[in-house]
DNA sequence: ATAAGGCCCTGACCGC
DNA sequence: TGCGGTCAGGGCCTTA
């Protein structure tokens, strides 16, 4: 599942190849895919765009568009962004298909079917409620303290709440706790000052860390299903320190990491390093 | 307002 | 080998 360093890095690298190109035809296999216009619409009006700018917003992609349109991307689980050629054969899973002005196409796979595209001329409903970007200034220990008190659900609960903190997911959630030294099911609101700070930092660092491996050319990405947008794959074991290792030993105590189920999401940590209270 | 659970999907995996 | 069942999980929705 992509996360805020996986996504960043998807933007970086669509960007100079998309980049002046123009959408000379768009297609969609699975209408679902397409939350906003319907996929009739959507693909009408894809026709004849061409792309200026790209950013990011939690693991939202925003593709700006010359017209002012911005296609929005959410990749969910599965979902790839890829450019190949025009003549290469479409695999399976592709739900939309956008034929470029320079004999590529861009493509938008999804096995599990859960990404999602908007085309809107106004970006800011669809991310109303997402929380401040981790690395920006609005995202401090006031803010987060201020998010945290008083609140009984399970501190790994509130991470993955996209309105807390934008672009943490699963995995990020786990590594930042373990970093930080706190269990999972803390009540967030148990937390005191000095382990506030500690899971700032750790957050910011986890990302940061996610931000260089999914970018490093060699190191890949972190995820089985994430692939590169010019296709090759990305690597994908990940130096995780505790998410998906349950029963191999913590790379600080040597313990067994242990998998519980916090917020209907698989959860791993160390139960020495992480101590529940 | 907060917390918890279901839902969408399908490939991977497990046990027989 | 084949087959049925279970699991994973981001964001949204419903329920309490």
């Amino acid at each position: 599942m992509p996360e805020l360093p996986e996504v960043e890095t998807y933007v970086q690298e669509l960007a100079p190849l998309l980049r002046g190109r123009q959408v000379l035809e768009a297609a969609v296999t699975w209408p679902r895919t397409i939350a906003l216009p319907d996929a009739e619409n959507f693909v009408a009006q894809m026709a004849g765009q061409r792309f200026a700018d790209f950013s990011r917003r939690g693991k939202y992609m925003l593709l700006g568009l010359e017209s002012g349109l911005t296609l929005i991307v959410h990749l969910r689980m599965t979902g790839h962004l890829l450019v190949v050629a025009d003549d290469v054969a479409v695999a399976v899973h592709t739900h939309v298909v956008m034929r470029l002005d320079n004999r590529q196409k861009l493509l938008f796979q999804d096995a599990r079917k859960f990404g999602r595209l908007w085309l809107v001329a106004d970006p800011a409903p669809i991310l109303a409620e997402l929380g401040p970007e981790p690395f920006a200034a609005d995202f401090n220990l006031d803010y987060l303290a201020a998010r945290l008190h008083g609140r009984s659900a399970p501190i790994k609960a509130l991470l993955l709440d996209q309105s807390l903190v934008a672009g943490v997911g699963n995995i990020y959630a786990d590594e930042a706790l373990f970093r930080a030294g706190i269990h999972p099911q803390r009540a967030a609101g148990s937390l005191d000052a000095a382990e506030i700070a500690t899971l700032h930092a750790a957050i910011q660092e986890v990302l940061m860390l996610g931000i260089a491996k999914a970018g490093s050319s060699l190191g890949g990405s972190s995820l089985q299903n994430y692939s590169r947008p010019g296709g090759a794959p990305g690597g994908f074991q990940e130096e995780f320190k505790v998410f998906r290792r349950t029963n191999q030993p913590c790379p600080q105590c040597g313990a067994p990491i242990t998998r519980i189920v916090v917020a209907q999401r698989g959860t791993h940590f160390c139960p020495h390093c992480q101590p529940s209270a």
